[in-house]
DNA sequence: GCAAGGTC
């Protein structure tokens, strides 16, 4: 018979169901008892039994993964937030992989799935249940491609149920997964770009002085986590907006010796002052009153629902005041422990085949409710009643309830403790018959005024004698009789002012996020600690939540752009997609594209309103001056226009190897670039226009150089344009290179491909397209420029000027003396250069670039690092030779040989060149 | 470093 056997992998979405599942599948006669090993993953064991199904005979290993086996993902090129213009996170690649620490669970898998024939997916019967079985089917068939991949459905962990789904196998459905995989999708694009958008552009722009470490706080945007802050934010509004109106009430009592009756006016309440005086004045003047009705009815009051994992939290939060991320976790350690079912539910009615009686009997020991449950099951007590569902069904789990008793184990906190006690008495009230009530109602005319009050006696308590959470307040009133009169102990014209509603507790904040679908029962409590996370809402000690002024900040902000996405729509909107895309009606990748189309065009006309969330936030926060990060990381502080395109702006960025650039926001389809010194530390895009350079506003950069890898006479500081108009710029570019040496050639230059040129700028980068800094034309650089070659040359030739002994030369920039010094960097330490003294020049050149007149005149005899080393590579070296390419040796010992970019001469640089600067 | 959803 082993040799017709089957051998079945069966997968659960947690160990709890893969155990729950095992044992209740082996214990039938057939299945040779239930055995347990070790998986690759300590947390998902694998289970070991026989089993029949329709007769086939099966060798069944069961084990299970975690939630998710897979993350989405940006690729990698798009994870590093300056990495990208946020924008493009909405059509960035997006990969769907086994994250770090679920690895041993995906080996798990695909040993035990080369072993097997058949795949059987036993995970929650819900949308995530679906998808997460696509992962696992994903992973389990890369390993076997033969496999027969089957769906177990079933909604409760009973054995009727689970027998029943094992001989009724069906096919996972892709639809339900699908419609995951939309809201992964959305979420991911839409969460990263906003977030990005929002910290990077108002992080560093304002002293948020409530953290310490306001550098590293992240101003998150989320589908869920806003809409939650837009409650409570909606809710501080209205009470600021609220205006104390006061109003009058005509209050009425009466006694006699079997008690005192309070009457209501019946009006409720009036503004109108004069009116209520008049009606007041009525009753004072004829002041009998007649009793018009009198009304007795037995009232009830009802048990509540069976517990789903809301009820838990509001609960929790209103009778403890307990956080809904405590609760949550509590219930977890409860769970896992075995004394409470799965806590994570949305089911709120026990299913017809649940044995309730015998939950009640397992509590029957408990000193404190032990009587009750004992009461409970006794029939002539007449309290038993079945619990009344509210009509929610998960489809996976039960109503939250006692899976074991216990009178407290040593190991619980006070919080453990108070939350196993709320489910067992939760679910004995649920189980209870309501309470019953005996309530009169009187009512009174006095003057043509209607007044009444209400007594109430409490004729059996029932389920509230357990649930000690709730009470019934009982008031008794004397017996009145119809066309009874009376004149009232006090009639009295009271006034009061109207009151704001108070701010939103954490059970109403609850409530309004499952009310308008935010969030799942999983994870609302994790919505709402992220608010306080993020320093968006505070929550006093009466569980109740203010926004903060970042939190308020934000919301307007968007509230003034006319964005609603502060609002709960977006997710609703998503919801019901989600719903179409289950029930086939629309398909997974047309709800995509026009989803996150809508939203791209909504992140870019916010992007384009920022000033709103600017100003929102002025009125909260001091402007800082600090430069902006993204100016520090270059993710895309606007330089200037794109001459190329003349479509997108032209940003500064930070490649991941370190150096600068200004790129085109256009790319990949513009392709123009303009890169900085390699030398370059930090770059930050300033306010100040040039005023030379056309066409303008190009935004001046503040640079900072790497002060070891610049001649010593440049500043290591430096505010520079890249319009073209700076020499100092274009000189560190030829000495120091561009970072974009360092970008390795994607192909061949010279290939006739319209990105590359054969020098320049850009030399080596294929990816980018050359700008000229001159005249931002595109196809060549500026040491190339058609514009330059065409301006005046021929200026006079260098001269030696001895002034005081010292030597000299003329400054080729200014015409003033530059005088010999030696270098006392670590690079360049014993080097001899010229530099100029004139104050604001920056005329610099090494000794051995100097004219070879002028050598040959000092003759003082110093030697150049390169002529030492014998590499003739300094014109000095080659005893002031004209011939041949000019070259130099870079601060970081990298030979550069080119030609002069302002007369292209090749026999020297630019900063040497005669012509220069006339 | 970012979302929300599973779960350990």
């Amino acid at each position: 018979m082993a040799d017709r056997q089957i051998r079945a992998l069966n997968v659960a979405e947690k160990p709890s169901v893969a155990k729950a599942v095992s044992g209740i599948l082996s214990r039938s006669p057939q299945s040779n008892g239930l055995r347990v090993r070790e998986g690759r993953s300590r947390y998902n064991k694998i289970f070991e039994f026989d089993y029949v199904i329709r007769g086939q005979h099966f060798q069944m290993a069961f084990t299970s993964v975690t939630g998710h086996l897979m993350e989405l993902e940006f690729d990698d090129r798009y994870r590093k937030w300056y990495s990208c213009d946020p924008i493009e996170l909405y059509h960035a690649p997006v990969l769907k992989s086994v994250p770090q620490d679920k690895l041993d669970i995906r080996r798990t898998l695909e040993e035990e799935a080369r072993k097997s024939q058949w795949l059987i997916l036993w995970l929650d019967c819900d949308r995530e249940g679906e998808n997460i079985a696509f992962e696992v089917v994903e992973v389990c068939a890369q390993a076997n491609r033969n496999l027969n991949i089957w769906r177990a459905r079933f909604s409760a962990l009973i054995e009727r149920e689970i027998h029943h789904s094992m001989q009724n196998l069906v096919r996972p459905n892709q639809l339900f997964a699908d419609a995951v995989d939309v809201r992964q999708e959305i979420d991911l694009r839409i969460g990263a770009s906003f977030t990005r958008f929002q910290t990077m552009l108002l992080r560093d722009a304002f002293v948020l002085d409530f953290a310490s470490e306001d550098r590293n706080i992240i101003l998150s945007y989320g589908p869920c986590q806003f809409p939650t802050l837009g409650f409570i934010v909606e809710r501080y509004w209205e009470i600021q907006a609220h205006e104390p109106e006061e109003f009058w009430t005509i209050n009425c009592t009466h006694n006699n010796n079997e008690g005192i009756a309070t009457f209501n006016w019946m009006r409720g309440h009036l503004f109108d002052y004069t009116c209520a005086t008049m009606l007041y004045e009525m009753c004072i003047q004829e002041p009998t009153a007649t009793v018009t009705k009198v009304r007795q009815q037995e009232k009830l009051k009802y048990p509540p629902h069976p517990l789903s994992t809301i009820e838990l939290e509001k609960r929790a939060s209103r009778y403890f005041r307990m956080s809904s991320e405590i609760t949550m976790k509590v219930a977890e350690d409860l769970y896992q422990a075995g004394f409470i079912s799965y806590p994570r539910t949305e089911t709120d009615g026990f299913s017809e085949r649940t044995d309730l009686r015998s939950i009640v009997q397992e509590q029957e020991g408990h000193q404190l409710w032990g009587s009750y449950a004992r009461r409970l099951l006794d029939p002539e007590a007449n309290l038993w009643r079945h619990p009344v569902g509210g009509g929610h069904d998960d489809k996976a789990h039960p109503p939250i309830h006692p899976t074991k008793f216990s009178t407290g184990e040593s190991s619980w906190s006070a919080d453990h403790h108070k939350l196993y006690e709320l489910v067992v008495r939760h679910f004995l009230a649920c189980v209870s018959q309501p309470a019953v009530g005996a309530e009169t109602t009187v009512e009174i005319d006095i003057a043509g005024e209607l007044f009444s009050a209400c007594g109430r006696v409490i004729l059996a308590k029932n389920y509230l004698d357990v649930y000690r959470y709730e009470s019934w307040g009982g008031s008794i009133i004397p017996t009145y009789d119809f066309g009874q009169q009376f004149v009232p102990a006090t009639l009295t014209l009271d006034s009061g002012v109207t009151r704001p509603p108070p701010l939103l507790s954490e059970a109403d904040l609850l409530g309004c996020m499952d009310k308008a679908g935010i969030g799942t029962d999983a994870t609302m409590h994790d919505h709402i600690k992220k608010l306080l996370d993020r320093f968006y809402a505070t929550k006093d000690s009466n569980t109740r939540f203010s926004p903060t002024n970042l939190g308020e900040a934000l919301v307007m902000g968007y509230d003034e752009m006319g964005y609603e996405l502060w609002k709960p729509y977006l997710r609703a909107m998503m919801e019901s997609d989600m719903k179409e895309v289950s029930n086939g009606a629309k398909r997974k990748a047309e709800v995509l594209e026009t989803c996150l189309q809508q939203m791209k065009a909504c992140f870019s006309d916010a992007r384009s309103n920022k000033e709103k969330l600017f100003e929102a936030m002025s009125i909260f926060f001091q402007r800082s001056n600090r430069p902006s990060g993204s100016a520090q990381h270059m993710a895309g502080e606007v330089v200037r226009r794109c001459g190329v395109c003349q479509n997108n702006d032209m940003v500064l960025r930070k490649k991941p190897d370190g150096n600068f650039m200004v790129g085109c926001l256009g790319f990949p389809l513009c392709r123009s670039a303009f890169w900085l010194p390699g030398s370059l530390l930090e770059a930050v895009v300033t306010q100040t226009v040039c005023e030379i350079c056309t066409p303008g506003p190009i935004f001046k950069i503040q640079f900072k150089f790497r002060r070891v890898e610049i001649p010593p006479n440049f500043d290591a500081d430096h505010l520079g344009c890249i319009g073209g108009c700076d020499d100092t710029l274009r000189q560190l570019v030829e000495i120091c290179g561009t970072g974009s040496r360092n970008i390795p050639t994607v192909s061949g230059r010279g290939q006739g491909h319209p990105s590359l040129s054969s020098s320049g700028n850009v030399h080596g980068s294929a990816r980018r397209q050359e700008v000229c800094m001159h005249c931002s034309q595109a196809g060549h650089s500026s040491n190339l420029c058609p514009s330059l070659a065409s301006r005046g040359r021929g200026g006079r030739p260098p001269e030696i000027n001895q002034q005081n002994g010292e030597e000299s030369i003329p400054c080729d920039s200014c015409g003033a003396p530059c005088s010999l010094r030696t270098a006392n960097t670590d690079a360049n330490r014993g080097r001899k250069f010229y530099s100029c003294r004139s104050q604001g020049c920056n005329f610099f050149v090494w000794e051995e670039n100097a004219t070879g007149g002028r050598r040959a005149a000092t003759g003082n005899g110093s030697q150049s690092n390169q002529s030492r080393r014998g590499g003739g590579l300094g014109r000095g070296s080659r005893g002031g030779a004209r011939s041949g390419n000019a070259t130099f040796v870079s601060a970081t010992g990298e030979p550069i040989s080119g030609r002069c970019f302002a007369c292209g001469d090749p026999s020297h640089f630019a900063n040497a060149c005669p012509s220069r600067g006339r």
